[in-house]
Formats: C-alpha cells, sequence, structure tokens
RNA sequence: GCGGAAGUAGCUCAAUUGGUAGAGCGAUAGCCUUCCAAGCUAUAGGUCGCGAGUUCGAGACUCGUCUUCCGCUCCA
C-alpha cells in the first residue's frame, strides 16, 4: 500500500496511458520538455485551476482577477529587469563541463587578486571586462580570460568554450502596419501584466488598500536545461496574485501569505509532512524578503510556490519608464489623526507553478496497491486517490448489464447529474473491470444500477479510497455527490 | 550543454552468429450476465524513433539525428 517516492517513470507512464499528459507533438517525435494536456489531464488542471481562483477571488472580497495578454510591450521587460538581468553570457570549461556566467568568473578572478594586494589590476580588468559586455563583445570577452589565464576552479585548467548567450525570453516579432517590425517577447512570467494593470484595475474597481490582483495563465522561458517532465516546461501555467500594501506593513502580510499559501496546499490534500517551507538567503533584485514553498517530488524537495516581498520596485520601474504615476492616494488616517497620503504600494506575491501542482496532485494521488482476497489469491490496482473536488470525473454511471432498462435508467441518472458535475457512462466489461479503469483516472465515486433498483430505486455506491460500498435510494444520488465534492 | 542508459503494436516485452516481425495484456464488435481487472468468438493495430552507410540482404552492425530517463549543470 505503500507510495513509493521513486516510483517517478511509473506516473508518468500513467499519465500517458490514462489521457493525462502526452509528448508534445508525439507523432513527429515530440519537442524537448513540452507537454500536452490529454483529456483528462485537461479537466483536471482546469479544476486545479477553477479552486485557486476561487479561494483567491470568490473568497476574498478584496481581491480580484483579471487575464492579461502573454504579449506586452517590450519596455516592461527593461522595466522589470528581465531584458538587463536574464541574457548573461555563459562559458563551459571544456574539462570539469562546468559552466560560468562570464562576469561572475572575471568578477571572482578579480576579487581574488585584489585580495592578494593587486587591487588596481583588479579595478582594471573589471573594466575592460564592462567594457566588452555593454558591447556584447564575446571574442574580447573570451580573449580577456584567456590572457588573464583564468581558471576553472573545479579542473584548474583554462580549456574553455566560446562564450554564448543564453537569453530566457522568447522573442518574436510583432509586424506593424507600415511594414516595420519589433521585437517583442513572450512574457516570462504573469506579475507583469498586473503590474501594468494596477491603476486600472485600483481605480475602474475602487480598490482600497490592502488589495491583490490574481491572475493564471501561461508563461514562457527558453531554460537552458528544462527536465523532469512536467516540472520545468518552457511553456507553463503561473497562477500569481499580486497583493499591493501600505509600505512598511509588509512582513506583516508577507508572514500572512506565507502561512496562508502552505494552509491552501494542505488543503488540496498534499500531505503536511511533504510540504516545507525554504527561505531565500539570495534574495532577486526586486525582493526584500522571500520564501518557497517546497513539495517533496518524485526527484526531491523542489519549489512549488514563492511567495516574494517585492517592495515597490516594479510600481516604481513602471512608473519611472512610462512616466505615469503609478500611486495610491490613502485615505485612511495615522496616528497623528492624518490621511496617509500618496505613496507607491509595496507588493506581497503568491506566485505557483500550475503544472508543478498537477505534479504534485497526481504524485501524492498515485499509489499501486497489492492485497489478499478472501479466497487467497492476490489482487492489484492503481489508483489515483484525487481529493473529489478536483478530479476530472465525480461519478460514473455502470449499468451492472446492459440489458433488462438498466441502461436506461443509468443514462436517466446521468441527464440527471450531469447538470451539477462531470459524469462518465459505462456498460461494457464487467463491473468490476469498470472500477478499476475508474480507479486509474481517479473517479471518486461510482454508481451501479442493478435489478433491485427496479424494485426499490436503489443503487450501490462504491467509494474509490476504500472499495467500499453502501445502498442509497436512487434520488439522492445528485446531492450526495454534491455534498462530497464541494468541501 | 556534457557524460551514461534506452527507443520494436496503446502497454509490458520477444525475435539464435545480419535472412524483410511475434506473444501476453489492452482496444473494438458480438455472445454471456456474474458487484471489484483474468468466460467465449471475431477483428483491427507496427515502413522495428527518424535519416544515411556497410551488405546480395539490416529490427540487429556503423555514423548522424530526434526524444526520454539518470548524473552533473542551469533555474527571478
Amino acid at each position: 500500500m505503500a507510495n513509493e517516492l521513486n516510483n517517478f517513470s511509473e506516473i508518468i507512464a500513467h499519465c500517458k496511458e490514462y489521457g493525462y499528459i502526452f509528448p508534445s507533438s508525439e507523432i513527429y517525435d515530440g519537442l524537448s520538455a513540452v507537454y500536452d494536456y490529454g483529456q483528462n489531464g485537461a479537466q483536471l488542471k482546469k479544476n486545479i485551476r477553477d479552486y485557486w481562483w476561487r479561494s483567491m477571488t470568490q473568497l476574498h472580497e478584496n481581491i480580484v482577477g483579471i487575464d492579461a495578454a502573454i504579449f506586452m510591450h517590450p519596455l516592461t521587460w527593461k522595466a522589470s529587469g528581465h531584458v538587463d538581468n536574464f541574457s548573461d553570457p555563459m562559458i563551459d570549461n571544456k574539462d570539469s563541463q562546468k559552466r560560468y556566467r562570464v562576469d561572475h568568473l572575471i568578477e571572482t578572478f578579480a576579487d581574488e587578486q585584489a585580495a592578494t594586494g593587486k587591487s588596481e589590476f583588479a579595478k582594471e580588468i573589471i573594466t575592460k571586462m564592462e567594457k566588452f559586455l555593454s558591447k556584447d563583445d564575446f571574442v574580447g570577452l573570451k580573449s580577456l580570460i584567456e590572457e588573464n589565464n583564468i581558471k576553472c576552479s573545479i579542473s584548474g585548467t583554462c580549456n574553455w568554450t566560446d562564450i554564448r548567450q543564453f537569453n530566457l525570453m522568447f522573442e518574436t516579432k510583432l509586424g506593424s502596419i507600415s511594414g516595420e517590425t519589433d521585437t517583442i517577447y513572450l512574457r516570462p512570467e504573469t506579475a507583469q501584466g498586473i503590474f501594468v494593470n494596477f491603476l486600472n484595475v485600483q481605480k475602474t474597481g475602487r480598490m482600497k488598500i490592502p488589495f491583490g490582483i490574481a491572475q493564471t495563465g501561461k508563461a514562457f522561458r527558453n531554460e537552458i536545461v528544462a527536465r523532469q517532465f512536467i516540472f520545468r516546461m518552457r511553456e507553463f501555467e503561473q497562477m500569481e496574485m499580486q497583493f499591493f500594501v501600505r509600505p512598511g506593513t509588509e512582513m506583516e502580510w508577507y508572514n500572512y501569505w506565507k502561512a496562508e499559501r502552505l494552509k491552501w496546499h494542505e488543503s488540496l490534500g498534499l500531505p503536511a509532512e511533504r510540504l516545507r517551507y525554504h527561505d531565500h538567503v539570495k534574495l532577486a533584485h526586486y525582493a526584500n524578503a522571500a520564501v518557497d514553498i517546497e513539495f517533496e517530488f518524485p526527484f526531491g524537495f523542489k519549489e512549488l510556490e514563492g511567495i516574494h516581498s517585492r517592495t515597490d520596485f516594479d510600481l516604481k520601474q513602471h512608473q519611472e519608464l512610462s512616466k505615469k504615476k503609478l500611486q495610491y492616494f490613502d485615505n485612511e488616517l495615522n496616528e497623528d489623526g492624518k490621511p496617509y497620503g500618496n505613496y507607491i504600494p509595496y507588493v506581497v506575491e503568491t506566485s505557483v507553478g500550475l503544472d508543478r501542482l498537477f505534479l504534485t496532485v497526481i504524485s501524492t494521488a498515485y499509489a499501486e496497491e497489492k492485497w489478499t482476497k478472501e479466497d487467497g489469491s492476490e489482487d492489484s490496482r492503481v489508483v489515483l486517490r484525487i481529493p473529489p473536488k478536483i478530479a476530472p470525473y465525480k461519478l460514473a454511471i455502470l449499468p451492472l448489464v446492459k440489458k433488462d432498462g438498466l441502461p436506461e435508467i443509468a443514462k436517466g441518472l446521468m441527464n440527471e447529474c450531469k447538470q451539477s458535475f462531470h459524469t462518465f457512462y459505462e456498460e461494457k466489461d464487467s463491473i468490476g473491470k469498470r472500477y478499476r479503469r475508474m480507479d486509474a483516472i481517479g473517479t471518486p465515486f461510482c454508481v451501479t444500477i442493478d435489478h433491485q433498483t427496479k424494485e426499490d430505486n436503489t443503487v450501490t455506491i462504491r467509494y474509490r479510497d476504500t472499495m467500499t460500498q453502501e445502498r442509497i435510494a436512487l434520488n439522492d444520488v445528485r446531492k450526495l455527490i454534491n455534498e462530497k465534492i464541494s468541501n
């Protein structure tokens, strides 16, 4: 019964076999680190997204949702720091196969020189490097490394590859009417779509601080190495909420959301012992506090969600580049009885990867079970214990046999239930085999119509997780399932 | 990106020293009706990841390429 942690390849195979996840463009041999969600996966993903959306917007009266475009004005990425900070030239040492950011490599060397008293020389190196960097002169940079015999700290050699540029953002062209083209980027994060709409939402929604703006959507990063199934994909979906607060209160809200988000993951059925916090020691350029919620994936504890105190970095940057004031007038009275007045709000961000969340749900739910039957023979099943509220199908409706009017009763029940939730109908094969199939795709409830149904209007309901069953009134099915999936 | 391993039917795997592919499960249709996968019958699925080369002949050998997994690496 144990849910092994190292069954990653079984989970991947199961996802493919039961219509959850397919490699993208598989008939053309696939595309590295790109995946498609199948008929069941798309439904599960949507259910997770809806659950998040609802818990953010419907359950918080001061959080509203938007849906910004993937294309954004190129200056957006200048303001956010993506253009300057994420297109670093890299170099590999051929012997140790270790890759370095060129500027880090040279700076480390300069620091070492300075430490041995050659501070003039160190400064000179840095000046040269900056000159080359500003001109994107990779040949010059490489010769700088070679001339100074800068070595790899692992192999101790100076056997370097050519310098290559890795830009994390995907570029594309936006054609204009005049025939000119402008380079635009596929957004590498959804957050900026919220920041640039801050004033629109605040004013039209008459939002009062503190308030949040939530958004789900695709983001794109041209990762050097994208791997581990859907954990790190080049195209992925984020669910982000930016919470705007009065400066000085950000740590209070940071701690609030840190606790709140962990609770939310537990409410999704993720076991507490497989979740943990990981505080960032090295902070990103925009943050004054940051923590990851990590989940124990089949390949170890990895980031699932980030909670960042982004200060006023983003709004301030956008204010500067757009030359539009992104301020809020706070009419609440401070200790002196005066309004807090105009300020750029501080931001606490919660940002979770939907695809990663999908993977946590699947890997938590997946179980291979074996047991001994009463007659002594072995039995087994593969089951997805997906929480009912997010399971793709809620209820399977199964006539015990496909004659004697049982299918008609079953279809009648289905027509009633499908108004409320997603149902599955199946009349082929033995009842046991149909139960197994429903286990494999994670359907939490099955209802069987048998001959007794015709006499007393009762049906058998069978529970996925316990494999137990009981008789209930046909008329109660819809209500009962609704209750089971509503919490 | 580097190193290692792998790729034959939907899945799991076969195919002696190179002689143009099989099984089980699954799927579909029909029969049977039995509340936890395993009753009967029939049918449909593969240019052996892709492309070259060696050879009279390649699923098998060589090279390239794509994809996946593992280890490094990278990761706001």
